[in-house]
DNA sequence: CCCGTAAATGACCTGACGGTTATATACGAG
DNA sequence: CTCGTATATAACCGTCAGGTCATTTACGGG
């Protein structure tokens, strides 16, 4: 140990992030249960007792690391969707890029996961993940369809429907690359598939010919 | 305690199916480590102890419910779908159908919950799911897809991606009933979802006018 | 420079649960 | 009927991990 170099430091601000994102890390490992404090401390670069300077339980802790996973932005792309003022098939593609680049940028698909699997013993958490994200996104896919059924740019159906549609090819896309290819299986090409699901979606709602509304 | 009535009975035949369906329940609803073995010992009617006549350790059980689950008729669909001889339309339609009674029966959505959230614990059950339901279903369906492509009767791209659209909002849906539902959230009616879903791809994967091959 | 206290530690406690085993009992074979 | 053994039990054990706390240490204010 370097002469001079304390031991630890004071670092109340820096510490519960830290935590969170060691914890999201071994959660997204492990699932709930199977994680470790110890483990979660230590790659926090902290000691257990440490932990419960800033959270109350593990449970404490799994529901911060959910919460500032959720927190990222949905938003923008709620936003994107809400805008009237372009043709659905452009719009949808701008959607489904701004998706992918969330979903690229935050860990969104591990915290998926952890959802799923642990819904049953957070009810709350789904409840959470569904209100803050998955309603939301899906809210306002449907939206979008409606206006552009209204419009007469996309072909009559339940516009709920007509998104889980949309929506899931990239779920699966997302659950295939933390579930299968870390066992070997051939990955999901993320990108591609959005793209090529794009233009199989566009045409695929697109009005019949010779309906008109 | 009734008089004459035997305090246990010797049934070792009908034993382990009991238990693997008890433990079904178990772990659909905790996911393997919260789940106990006294409750599922209980509910399968039999003492914990009586548990390890008929299994080695808890992962065993678990593997036995997983490969139970994944036995149940992945062949039916898989057949269908190599049948060449009927126009793609129907054929996609008559396989949704199939898949959907599938779902319905044999709880396919609880055992894919488990199997998405333990994966990290278990790579070897997420390898034997990949490569039992997951891979065999989507080899079968980018095949007749290939086929139907070749006979102009669906618009060329990476058939495995076209898949990945068939397949994905199905599962979304899975994960919706099992997620979300249980949470207050609105149902994902299965049926109108597929019906539509399959309409809707039927469109999307016809051959655009006017190129022929 | 020194002290007060917030921050951090790590040894410890405890309950829970997977797994074991000595004992009891059902029931078929002879 | 009776006896052997496969079947089942329930009390038990050991370990592991969540949570606690007495003690130590960093470090800012006077």
């Amino acid at each position: 140990m370097q002469a001079g170099a304390p031991r630890w430091r004071r670092r109340s601000q820096a510490r519960p992030g830290e935590i969170v994102q060691a914890a999201l890390d071994v959660f997204a490992e492990k699932g709930f249960a199977a994680a470790k404090l110890d483990e979660i401390a230590s790659k926090a670069g902290v000691s257990k007792g440490a932990l419960y300077l800033y959270f109350e339980t593990k449970e404490d802790i799994f529901r911060a690391v959910v919460r500032e996973a959720v927190v990222p932005n949905i938003d923008r792309v709620e936003a994107l969707l809400a805008e009237a003022t372009i043709p659905f098939p452009d719009l949808l593609r701008l959607a489904l890029s701004q998706i992918e680049a969330v979903i690229e940028t935050s860990r969104l698909g591990a915290v998926a996961k952890l959802v799923i699997g642990e819904s049953r013993n957070f009810p709350e958490l789904a409840r959470v993940w569904h209100d803050e994200v998955v309603s939301r996104m899906l809210a306002a896919m449907s939206g979008a369809l409606e206006r552009a059924q209204m419009r007469g740019e996309v072909r009559l159906g339940e516009p709920r429907l007509q998104a889980f549609s949309i929506v899931g090819p990239i779920l699966l896309g997302v659950i295939w690359q933390e579930t299968f290819t870390p066992v070997g299986a051939p990955p999901a090409p993320l990108k591609s598939l959005v793209r090529q699901h794009g233009e199989t979606m566009i045409a695929g709602l697109a009005p019949r010919a010779g309906v008109s509304s």
